[in-house]
DNA sequence: TTCCAACCAATGTGATCACATTGTTGCTAA
DNA sequence: TTAGCAACAATGTGATCACATTGGTTGGAA
């Protein structure tokens, strides 16, 4: 089930295909089949979980063939895929025409966190108006299964819950600009994020949430991007001290 | 030379395809050919300047043999960069599978405002510590450039040469990790742009960069995200007026 | 031994075709 | 007249193959 390439070529050491296969080592519900209307579609969500959760090491690079072949599918949709995560940052196309996952240092972290705190403030500021009581009950639901997920060290459910937890607030905003962008940011930091929580014993990020939560239920915008600030900046310590 | 959906289907009008064509009337250099590696690039060139420049109405729907007709190309290429424009957000695809440029609404505009100020502002404060006199000479260059563009009222020469300033001065910070946002959502305001250009009739929007320069010069940062920002309020009202 | 060129394997690219899906038209029957 | 269905046209999707490019290996000459 190889589909990195031939190490030879790219003098990186095979990934266990774990999160090419089914999850089965990462407690993950298998996605409903139906919701995937094609090949594409398929190849894009597996492979962009795997690479949200920092799955695929920094610097490997991903042939067309061997994607292709680990999940069971012609080259084309996978083409498709390879070119769209490439678009949207989460891999980078070489000149030499090989697509690898951008490499990991410590100066780009710090710009992703940048720009995850200015596209995440603004996103809360443009969609706080918007929050109805149905909203933030559905937010606190969120939160609080946030909670139940760092009680079982469930790390895989957190990062999907504090995503979902991120982008149902700044889904509020009916004309969205920037949360694919923040989707673009998120994917980027998926191998720090997976650093951290591999590093650090202990997952301490729920505050902030609390924080926000109080601060939109008062209305109070400027409390709400501070408290996004915290919480953004909170995890990315969390990523730094691991290392 | 068609390279929209038929009419019947997407009940949008035929576009001129001057734009797809080379671009006589765009008074466009040609783009040296030998930059263009694989046919996809090419497809992806053409195809990104046309829909930056506002050349593409909003709402049309494009059509993946129709494309490849047009550049005399195969499909194959063509869908590719179809997709990789959809992840760029600068094309959109529906639930039917069609393939459009975004519709056009104010409230779209004002988040795509919003979006650039937030991102070209933290762009502006992370590239100004790496700038040097030689970097401050080329963008200044640029600006002349500008003003002499705005003196031949060469609207394409002035959007490009416009984006170059900015692209140039963002590039200064070796991190890129906000330059693809900001070109993405230069693509998004492709067609107000180009509202703009043809309603309103003066282009008056190099004032500002001379602030950003004089800012850039005295290292005062504070100073060029503040001309950054009204650089692009400024292009955002006469587009607003132009309506 | 070192270097280079020829060769081979791995991989990306693009064209083409068959098929699935979607949209339109027009005819039939209530 | 109009709802509904059948036929057809337009388009998207995916598999496959030939070819180009790239990376690595091997063997011989200096």
């Amino acid at each position: 089930m190889k589909y990195l390439a031939n190490p030879r070529l790219s003098n990186f050491t095979h990934l266990q295909a774990m999160l090419i296969k089914p999850y089965p080592s990462w407690e993950l519900p298998e996605l409903p089949h139906a919701t995937h209307t094609t090949a594409q579609e398929y190849a894009y969500e597996r492979l962009r979980f795997a690479i949200m959760v920092g799955g695929v090491p920094p610097g490997a690079a991903l042939t067309i063939r061997g994607v292709a072949d680990a999940l069971s599918l012609s080259s084309t949709p996978v083409r498709e895929t390879l070119r769209r995560l490439c678009a949207e940052g989460a891999l980078f196309s070489q000149s030499n025409r090989r697509i690898i996952t951008p490499p990991m240092t410590t100066a780009r972290h710090q710009e992703l966190i940048s720009t995850r705190v200015a596209l995440e403030q603004l996103a809360v500021r443009r969609a706080a108006r918007f929050i109805t009581e149905n909203d933030l009950e559905i937010l606190t639901n969120i939160d609080l299964q946030m909670d139940q997920a760092i009680v079982q060290q469930n790390y895989i459910q957190l990062v999907i819950l504090n995503q979902q937890f991120h982008s149902t607030l700044y889904a509020l905003n009916p004309e969205q600009v920037c949360l694919p962008m923040i989707e673009s940011v998120w994917l980027q930091l998926g191998p720090f994020n997976r650093l951290a929580a591999e590093r650090a014993g202990q997952l301490t990020l729920e505050d902030q949430h609390k924080n926000l939560l109080t601060a939109l239920r008062k209305r109070d915008t400027e409390a709400a991007s501070q408290a996004v600030e915290a919480d953004i900046r909170d995890a990315a310590d969390q990523a730094s001290a691991a290392q």
